[in-house]
DNA sequence: CGGAACATTGAGGATACTCAACTACGGTGG
DNA sequence: CCACCGTAGTTGAGTATCCTCAATGTTCCG
């Protein structure tokens, strides 16, 4: 919702606060942790299948997503960022990329050298378990996408990544009630479903004329929480919150 | 290749020291690391989503599979498991598990507490360390299975999994030339491909019929391995092998 | 020898794709 | 200010991949 990022203000931070309450020296090496802040425009390649990284990419704000491209040049969205995230942490311990990872709308990023990163987890192990714990919740994320991919229809599957996505903004402070801006077209939707764009658009008329969604623009709002969360099979364990803010 | 495990092999060590030359007293940490070991038959589930864990469970031999399951009861197969692997080891910090966990073929396991893994880790950063990336070198297989089932038809779809199991296998010391045993049945490729069986079969036949693959009983055969990389559009990357005896 | 699990086959059908055209919208430049 | 362009979304018709159902063959094991 808010646009305009205050000062200071991290959303890793406030991510890891929703883990566990940080010391105040973890508090004050996180917002200290030297950081190259950038503004992406939408659109745009951070880093590229096959890189060899020495620093990490924090989403501040905006969207972003993680791909793959076949040989035959498809591609295939494995994840969809959004702030707080650091969609490369991998490679802190990964020496070559095996994705690629493109803003979708503008956004404003801070890049941490790896560096840094090893030196904020030899000195905070909190901190590292947590980083180490981020990644494992991606993981799960994948598994459940591989799932959805792999055994639901369109419908079904369409339906599943929009409750994640809201329980997600929610969890990040960027959804009130059910609605949230999405700024995802429907060809990213296609992408990452593993669906063509015409299907997506069919799919996605389906579920507005079952009353499921309203969309307006890039807004998006869920009516009956309830009941999508049912067609799309959601159960928001695999996401690993905190609190369950999530089922709401 | 070899069914029993000589007293005292460790699949762990062997793959741990792929990575890095291991320290006298690293080796001595891992070998006298408590481990209660079992041996379990085959379609035993060891682990069910949901569950809380306060151990998790190393492969010593045989084959598994980490699975997940719709409401309406179908399967989704998210990662097959061999020997050295651990697939549970996020539980070490993520309280539940978000994916079930069974064998395929008899196994014998190692179950070690989380305390004793957190004892080690932080005595032994470098363990640590390669245990976080063997978790994110999991997620890379996600991320890639994910597009595989996504962007790719069930016939290139099968050649890129049999493409890497085979490179896996032969990592693990299990493969010899380009044949190694292969306990998997079609269905339990149908759930991890995301197909029925009928059609795997199918696909199967082609690939027999092109001369991509041959199969007797469970021993899988790759006759030609650059034209089977080719059809599956398999470039073993994403598995973070060290060696690149991989892409032999 | 009988049963169970696995593999195979055929016919018909559904989901999702391809191709191709057309609309809507926002931004840009003349 | 409007024409123009590119991107995103929408629609229709025909098609292909993959599914469902149901039966049959095969292998292994007690």
């Amino acid at each position: 919702m808010r646009s305009s990022i205050r000062p200071g203000y991290n959303p890793l931070i406030r991510k890891l606060e929703s883990i566990f309450t940080l010391t105040d020296d973890e508090r004050q090496a996180l917002e200290h942790l030297p950081m190259q802040t950038t503004a992406i425009k939408e659109g745009q390649d951070i880093v590229r299948e096959g890189d060899r990284l020495s620093r990490s990419c924090l989403i501040l704000s905006g969207f972003a997503c993680t791909y793959k491209t076949t040989a035959q040049g498809k591609r295939q969205i494995v994840s969809f960022v959004i702030a707080g995230d650091i969609p490369d942490l991998q490679s802190l311990h990964l020496k070559v990329l095996d994705n690629s990872f493109s803003t979708i709308s503008p956004c404003s990023v801070g890049f941490v050298t790896h560096d840094a990163l090893r030196d904020l987890c030899t000195c905070y192990p909190r901190i590292a378990s947590a980083f180490w714990r981020e990644t494992l919740i991606d993981a799960a994320i994948f598994r459940e996408w591989v799932m959805n991919v792999g055994r639901r229809d369109a419908y079904h599957r369409m339906a599943h990544i929009l409750c994640e996505l809201m329980v997600r903004m929610k969890a990040a402070g960027l959804a009130e009630g059910h609605v949230c801006d999405l700024p995802i077209t429907q060809v990213e939707f296609a992408d990452a479903l593993g669906l063509t764009t015409v299907h997506v658009n069919r799919v996605f008329q389906q579920l507005r004329g079952d009353g499921l969604i309203v969309t307006q623009g890039t807004r998006l709002t869920i009516p009956d929480w309830d009941k999508l969360r049912e067609v799309g099979e959601f159960d928001p364990m695999y996401l690993h919150l905190e609190h369950a803010e999530a089922a709401a």
